[in-house]
DNA sequence: TGATAACATGTAAATATTTACATGATTTAA
DNA sequence: TTAAATCATGTAAATATTTACATGTTATCA
């Protein structure tokens, strides 16, 4: 099998949106598409590239203010048959998390190792601040029915986002406070 | 900042635990190790090699049978030092999950588009059989309430990775229900 | 006893990803 | 008005990871 590419189809499913720059594409990794991918501008430009040599998509350029080139790009008939193709693979093994404070947590042995309080204050902290991120998109995106219903997937996607760290941050929270009390 | 060449300290801490062989530690990750990470013996056996070259671990060859050669690695002081290192060193930011039914969901914007339900049905297999596995798990290693204390690290991301499977395959099915019925 | 699966260890090549190097334009706020 | 942040686009080099190529052993079961 070959390699999955995936960034490939990311950026064919961006662009059936919307036309978009590579500076756009990249911005949007930092938003809540940011909790399931994301990708250096140093690959994204080239895989651009890449993908309207196979004439999957199309660029054009424009001029933004003076003399500032962007460069927006347009998927093609192609490159829809491509992504719709990859929408209806079946999917694949679920692959391992790669999660730091799991893997970190994992190697230490003793109940009343400093160290597991260190690891659940930490992964507390930064597991709230995308709690209450992808809570502050939903209010955006997602407070009007009609914009549920039409973009479904995204709203999905939020859906099991925030309810993922809800529960986490709460195991979290409890698993801490058992550990401080013994 | 360096890349982070996590398997580096997979494997030191793996070492620490037990000696291993490459070959062990490419079973490992068929276990529920491979809940969070996983590498090929293509990977891991350089790996061992450029560990052993650095003066982290060492390696002693066993003969199994007539003439199977083994070779066991062990971790030295020096392994386990920047092993701790890494275990005190700060999380790193929140990685994306990479996960391709989450991927394939945002890219579908119609409530009633068949290929939604497709999604969950297929998701939902793979995670029961995962929350299965788990579960099962949890009962062969953590009966007992001493192997609990002893391996606490390893407990409790096995209880995290079944409570976060067991809440996200109620809200699938949730879901499923509520997409079929609409 | 012969086939098959699992044990066991490697290298080579391709692809994916990150980090570092590079450059210039525009907007914003001090 | 100038400094800083952000916009905008690229390439090169290093590292990480996967796939494919390669080989031989041992245990199990038919």
């Amino acid at each position: 099998m070959a390699k999955k590419n995936t960034l490939k189809y990311v950026i064919l499913g961006l662009l059936r949106q919307h036309d978009l720059t590579g500076y756009d594409i990249k911005k949007l990794f930092s938003c809540e598409i940011g909790d399931f991918w994301n990708s250096k501008h140093s690959q994204i430009y080239p895989e651009l590239k890449k993908l309207e040599e196979e004439h999957l998509i199309t660029s054009r350029m424009e001029i933004s203010g003076k003399k500032l080139e962007k460069t927006y790009y347009m998927i093609k008939s192609a490159g829809i048959d491509a992504l719709d193709k990859w929408l209806s693979d079946p999917l694949d093994e679920i692959q391992p998390t790669r999660d730091d404070f799991t893997l970190k947590l994992y190697f230490i042995d003793h109940r009343h190792d400093q160290r597991i309080k260190n690891l659940f204050s930490e992964e507390i902290l930064r597991h709230q601040k995308k709690f209450d991120y992808l809570s502050a998109r939903m209010g955006e995106l997602f407070s009007s029915r009609e914009n549920q219903e039409q973009n479904f997937g995204h709203y999905l996607i939020l859906k099991k986002a925030i309810l993922r760290e809800n529960t986490q941050l709460k195991w979290l929270k409890d698993e801490y406070r058992s550990l401080k009390n013994n």
